[in-house]
DNA sequence: TGTACATCAGTGAACGCGCGTTCACTGATGTAC
DNA sequence: TGTACATCAGTGAACGCGCGTTCACTGATGTAC
């Protein structure tokens, strides 16, 4: 058993189980590991274990593949989100701490692809699926901003508030992962930081 | 006179004037032009005129010129932040407006070289030079977070606070660049936000 | 149940390309006399 | 002022490499009879 099989376990014999997922999570793997320009079809090809040729099964082209792998991580990121804003009642100040942290620990857990997601300039513009997801997140955000607010979702102001959270909490992600100008804030720092967001509430106007 | 002469402006025959800076002007040319992943020494040189050998009369390889680069860029942003904090005395909550600005606008004048800067994993970990702007900046939003605020720069307040705006500021200068899932924010809305930011005066704890 | 066949996800060899880096060289410039 | 020479920033040709993509192919699988 070769170490690549070892690796990401599969291959039975000629037809693969699922290489479409298997390649996207090689590509998720090696930009994790290599960092966000690490990544190569030829490399990708090698972790799942098949030829350079075999990936034209499913995808157009380098384009697609990347930007498969983005989608799938742009809906953990909402699945996070969806999952921490639930777990709070609409109000509750700890409903807007628990989306900010889920947002930085997903940075954190996945920086490579968090930084591929955010920062990717290549061929992802016009991808209606993409946007989507985008689109969920923002909804998410505001929604969450105008149960603090008591405004409905799409109240300028909850909008705009949210706008603010979002800034604040990628920012701070950013500057976590890259720690070149921001020292590392310890957890607890990071939490009181979220919750004191969490704790102001801007009057609608 | 070929249009890369008119680009760059300069080798006069033999001897270059000054091809260190040349080639470094042709990078962030680059990174502007064609994104983050769009420079390559190769294209650096047609740029600015001379065969592929010759940046390694100046660099000892590719991350040595890319390093060299940011290092540039970041003093070009440290510059700009000085500048704006010093247009404003300590204390005027235009000040902290003024500083976040000048922030933004880097970002927005150069966002290539931005993305760069803090989104680099590659080989600029341990320059000494860089984190000293690095530290350079922080230092400078500690200041101007302490005057604010009424405390010394190293206060763990004003170092708490400085750090919160500079997330708030960084992570509006991304999602300004990607405008993947935000909305793009007109200016009005913008300098009301960072206005509204540097009129919060935290109490120091 | 057994055979014939269409499907299509895989192979592996090959391609052209642009890259980063090296090498021996060349020729402009500044300095010593 | 004129000549000889050391310096060193440039050249241009070459290299090996890994990449993305293509091609004709092969063989496992599911279905029809």
């Amino acid at each position: 058993m070769s170490d690549t099989k070892s690796l990401v376990q599969a291959k039975k014999n000629y037809h693969h189980g699922d290489l479409r997922g298997q390649l996207l999570e090689a590509v998720r793997e090696l930009v994790e590991r290599e960092g966000p320009d690490g990544f190569s079809i030829a490399e990708a090809c090698r972790l799942a274990g098949v030829s350079t040729a075999a990936p034209y099964k499913h995808f157009t082209d380098r384009h697609d593949i990347l930007r498969s792998a983005v989608l799938l991580a742009m809906e953990r990121l909402y699945a996070a989100m969806k999952i921490a804003a639930d777990a709070h009642p609409p109000g509750d100040p700890a409903r807007v701490a628990a989306l900010g942290q889920s947002y930085v620990d997903f940075a954190k857990a996945e920086p490579g692809m968090f930084r591929i997601m955010f920062g990717m300039t290549e061929g992802q513009e016009d991808c209606p699926e993409l946007s989507g997801v985008g689109e969920a997140c923002k909804l998410l955000v505001e929604q969450v901003a105008g149960d603090h607010m008591g405004v409905p979702h799409d109240h300028p102001s909850a909008v705009a508030w949210a706008y603010a959270l979002w800034c604040f909490v990628h920012g701070h992600s950013f500057l976590q992962m890259d720690d070149k100008l921001a020292q590392k804030v310890p957890p607890e720092q990071e939490a009181r930081m979220l919750r004191m967001v969490g704790e102001v509430i801007p009057t609608p106007s």
